[in-house]
DNA sequence: GCTGGCTGACCGACTGTTCGGTTAAGAATG
DNA sequence: CATTCTTAACCGAACAGTCGGTCAGCCAGC
């Protein structure tokens, strides 16, 4: 497991790094407003420094947001090449998702923040759009089953549930005393057999 | 219901009219990625006319949010003025938070994305965990009284729960074919029986 | 003629980005 | 060992453009 390569050069930021500390800042004060003059003095490095690893206040969006997606689309991946009933592959595909969802958690979040003001947050929510598409897909299929309840519209019940997915960036912080396995039991749990006692 | 007063002066944009179409901005760029500039654009008159109707952009943001808090809290007074089981209580507050997101949807979702970056920011924040702070409490009395199921924490249960309530603002619009009622039925059903069929 | 809405020119501060030069480490050479 | 080379990270000053906001005065309708 020693990938340990020895640095070479003047010790300091290299761009893993310098995007950790990034994504964090624009998670705490947004995307457009967080300044670079305010993340170089969160790096403690200057302005034009971080150009030195960067190309653009952009492509730092962009690398993040790659991160956030490529988890996602390798979800999407092991759903299409899955067997069994529709129910089960949609559950597989939510435990997973929660599952990128805490492991790479800044970058989700930023990636389910944007807006689509420029081609770079334009061509991510299209990627993101795709992947709404497969989980609908499986909400339908479950649904045609026999497995889940018809009395919802499909796409209605997808949104919901990713719905709730997803609020868990704006609460779940991985220090705290929740698993990330008791979360995705939490998650389906309430998604599939709801909260009321029967 | 007829609030017609008559318009004096030069006809044009009152605060209303203005605050409608710049929230309606703020959520398509975000209301950091917006500048006055482009959201006179928008109206059709120049930057400067903004500042007849309002003090700063801030105050724009402030108005709005207001909207969306005092819907939420009117919602809270209600709940805690109510008789009844914890359940019944709970079921009430989704229903006419439904309502109120669906009613003042613009307001609403610009408030559910304020990051905190300024006091008026924090502030309409604060209120914000108020609400779910009452949510929080009606989820454990009704755990603690046996109608809800107690082997998630209340506190990871109201979260989701309002995680896929929120999350409607993501998506749906009074146009479409669902009405508001449908939405608050669905998003009770989810809520309280899960999506499975049993 | 008063009220309410608007214009156009302007300000200082801040924006993302560029550029030429510098500094600190490991690696290769003698 | 000391020297030079290479790599990688960094600094300071400046750029053109944009930001939110101001001010004095103009204009349309009851």
């Amino acid at each position: 497991m020693a990938e340990q390569s020895v640095r070479r050069g003047r010790p300091g930021y290299d761009l893993e790094s310098l995007l950790a500390i990034a994504v964090k800042l624009f998670n705490e004060r947004g995307y457009d407003g967080t300044s670079m003059e305010e993340l170089s003095r969160r790096l403690g490095i200057t302005k034009s420094a971080i150009y030195h690893h960067v190309t653009s206040k952009e492509e730092l969006l962009r690398l993040a947001m790659d991160r956030a997606l490529d988890g996602l689309f390798a979800v999407t991946l092991e759903a299409r090449s899955q067997e069994g009933r529709a129910i089960d592959r949609l559950e597989h595909v939510v435990r997973r998702s929660v599952a990128v969802l805490v492991e790479r958690l800044p970058f989700v979040t930023l990636l389910l923040r944007v807006r689509g003001n420029t081609k770079v947050e334009r061509a991510a929510l299209a990627r993101r759009r795709e992947f709404d598409q497969l989980v609908t897909d499986l909400v339908k299929q479950a649904a045609a089953d026999g497995d889940l309840r018809s009395d919802i519209d499909p796409s209605v019940t997808s949104r919901l549930l990713f719905g709730m997915i997803n609020s868990v960036i704006e609460w779940y912080r991985p220090r705290g005393d929740i698993t990330q396995d008791a979360l995705a039991d939490a998650v389906c749990t309430l998604a599939f057999s709801g909260l009321r006692v029967h």
